[in-house]
DNA sequence: CGTATCATGTAAGGGGTTACATGATTCT
DNA sequence: AGAATCATGTAACCCCTTACATGATACG
């Protein structure tokens, strides 16, 4: 049930069509939340139903007219209600794992490619996410900006801490994924026939 | 589609009943997978008809009679066709970090008790892995075991290695929200009342 | 006698993914 | 002329969660 309410923090934001938002989960909030164009259609319409935001038609010149979400005031008020709940600590589901605790029962060179292949997008991801904490934060970690109000600020540093803990995540995979690959070429060493 | 094929590894290390099955996903495999016994009973059907699974009614004294399941041959090259999958890299989704990114659209006090009382979960469950892998595997990281095949040697690193990345897991959660509240903290000093 | 545990299931509903559809404009 | 992008949507299907149901034995 969170999808809605990632949907009113980012149109909290800035208010933005369907597609835009179906841009900014591919993103930002993307790092910890995903969803697809379809879903996000369906939920606005749900969500507008509910009085949660309201639509601004747009014409746009040379392309299709454009329904602009904004948060409505019942949709703030269900923002700060559901910012309030305890939520329950999360299960993390990978199939990776799965395939890594059971890859003696299949062929180990073929999972340990697939190690492989995860580890090298982990990195390049965590290499755009280093990149882009300095573009956006490059006088260090806690940003601080002159002639913003308090609330601007404190908001400004959430974006940062969540970028952090993609950052965070992305090192989890690659650290941990690395010790895996160690760990078996220490005892199979040069078996892959790959490289070396 | 990988409850099919967690079970699968499951049952291959040892046959077991649903619900034995649904203790052991609240256990080791469940560090990276979960599953309602609901769930694990509808499967385990299905998988029996489509061949992966065979059942044993096993009589007990005192307690129903339990069903025990056990991978068949056609199981067997299920899971090993689906272990070479490449499989796609997937998407992380935390409530948690949609509630970091919106704090400042609620109150934020209710938001950093959320935040520390997860904090404190996933430093409980740290305890615990550690104290797993401290029994189960004391002589370091990479285990030998003489008297075993190659073949089980290999698997108890892989589960030596998943439990791992349980540990790591929750390293990441107790690093990146502690961060989160030592950064907020700086900003708003001894302002939620609860301690100190 | 009530509660907990063992053990297996059904039913209903929500959330999410995949595939397909449409229609206009801009780029090659 | 064909492909790509902008923009919104429908339909089918699967996975998963929550709630409820059953029936026996062991425990206090």
């Amino acid at each position: 049930m969170a999808l809605e309410h990632a949907i009113l923090v980012s149109l909290s934001e800035r208010p933005a069509s369907g597609l835009e938002l179906t841009r900014r989960f591919d993103r930002s909030i993307g790092f910890f939340w995903s969803a697809t164009h379809q879903q996000i259609y369906r939920v606005l319409g749900r969500m507008e139903e509910q009085g949660w935001v309201r639509v601004r038609h747009v014409p746009q010149h040379g392309r299709p007219d454009k329904k602009e979400y904004a948060v409505t005031g019942g949709g703030g008020d269900e923002l700060a209600r559901w910012l309030a709940e305890p939520g329950p600590v999360e299960a993390f589901r990978s199939e990776l794992a799965v395939r890594l605790r059971g890859a003696s029962y299949g062929e180990r060179r073929q999972v340990l490619a697939t190690v492989e292949r995860h580890l090298a997008e982990h990195a390049t991801r965590l290499a755009h996410y280093t990149h882009l904490v300095e573009r956006d934060f490059p006088r260090g970690a806690p940003p601080r900006f002159d002639g913003a109000s308090p609330a601007e600020q404190a908001h400004a540093l959430d974006v940062y801490l969540v970028l952090r803990g993609g950052i965070r995540l992305q090192e989890f995979w690659v650290d941990w994924l690395t010790e895996y690959l160690d760990a078996h070429h220490e005892t199979r060493p040069a078996a892959t026939g790959a490289d070396a």
